[in-house]
DNA sequence: ACAAAAGTGTTAAGAATACACCCATGT
DNA sequence: ACATGGGTGTATTCTTAACACTTTTGT
């Protein structure tokens, strides 16, 4: 075999992930305080160095344990983001930081190296944080969003069953606007995306409210993707 | 400064382009022959190693030209389409590759050294490619199929002055089905997207065509993507 | 009886679809 | 005069958008 170039000198791999998960209502994202140069003592994506054996998904999961505690199949979705050429992530070279994107309900994040703190952090009130990672961030919102108007992508934020309201609260908090609750519920139970329980949630002092749950929990495209104003 | 990891060592980092044109009203794809193993013979997209010193772009637009005599420049759009991580493209280990889809009118390739002879394939119509060179083109079909749906990037594919018929073309070699005249007019124009010139364009036995030309030629989205069916 | 969130329907405006004939030109 | 692709309008259906009151429960 003939060789491919004299030299064949790469840059750095690095992976980072986006994780959301509904708090409250709000959009929120993990964190991590990082432990080490570069950036140390900055909020930063969890995330790390890609090497040589392993495919990005499990260096993903590797840091994700390493630095949050969570176990990625605990994640009810995770994809590409976006690929970051010549980032300054590496102060010993060039990198290219390969992003992901992963939506979570439910999980507390420990770290086993107790030292990177993770947390989340409401997405509309994060600092500023290591590399451009804000940017990240942004882009990973972006996504989320446009991607709530043509899929069933909300079943990886809300628990199993949820009621109608949970799920208009979740568009709201993802859309950043209101909805009209009567023309959303319409709209929404006419895509067949969920279907009703017999259960109800009853909650405060009021009427109980219908639990749905989505007729499937991996992602589903829809033919044709709905109203930007829903 | 603290050492991150003892081995910092990464996957190669290639890049490939997908890059359409039309020809003859087909949606066509630029591949080159192989001229060095691994694949050596074999159809494949442009593109090469993405050394340390060089940003994915500048890899790219080595790699274009010294395979396929074609400036990057002279492509009217680019974009990153997905990262494929460790495939099979270095013999000597594992690879992260970065795709990208570039979109051009009127290239005519020509290599420098002349052993990879590129040329432009119909896309419906391309041979066993090398690595999975196939599946990335199917991908990023599928992108510029969604893409013109909500944005005006056919100003990338077609001339600067242009009938509506083959606009309408355009549309159809891209989605792969016949569109109705009337109703694709009126929709089109009402997107103020492009603007009618006062010229027209002769052709043979038959009534002229008024040329229109896109009001910007950069890429600009629609606030709402338009019906699938156009 | 009151407070709080759940639930429900109609109307008007706009967008999508289906569909067929006349127009300007070259030969 | 005919063949060829360019150009145009209307009626129907479907989708969106705007909007307010009743129901069920806990206290």
């Amino acid at each position: 075999m003939q060789k491919l170039d004299d030299e064949l000198v790469s840059p750095n791999v690095f992976v980072d992930v986006v994780i959301f998960q509904l708090i409250d209502n709000e959009l929120s994202v993990l964190l991590v305080k990082r432990a080490r140069d570069p950036y140390e003592g900055k909020w930063a994506l969890p995330g790390g160095h890609n090497p040589v054996g392993e495919t990005a998904s499990q260096a993903i999961s590797r840091s994700l344990f390493e630095k949050a505690g969570i176990k990625t199949e605990r994640l009810e979705l995770i994809e590409q983001l976006y690929t970051f050429d010549n980032t300054d992530r590496d102060p010993r070279g060039p990198a290219v930081t390969l992003a992901y994107l992963g939506l979570s309900r439910n999980l507390v994040p420990k770290a086993s190296k107790s030292t990177w703190n993770p947390q989340f952090f409401p997405v509309n009130d994060i600092p500023q944080l290591a590399f451009d990672h804000n940017l990240i961030i942004e882009h990973a919102k972006d996504r989320l969003a446009s991607k709530i108007l043509y899929s069933n992508i909300t079943f990886a934020l809300l628990p199993r069953l949820f009621t109608l309201s949970r799920l208009q609260e979740a568009y709201e908090a993802i859309l950043g606007r209101k909805l009209d609750k009567r023309n959303f519920r319409k709209k929404y139970l006419s895509l067949d995306l969920i279907k009703p329980t017999n259960e109800y949630h009853m909650n405060g002092a009021h009427r109980p409210a219908k639990l749905y749950r989505f007729n499937k929990h991996g992602i589903e495209y829809l033919s044709r993707s709905f109203d930007e104003a829903l």
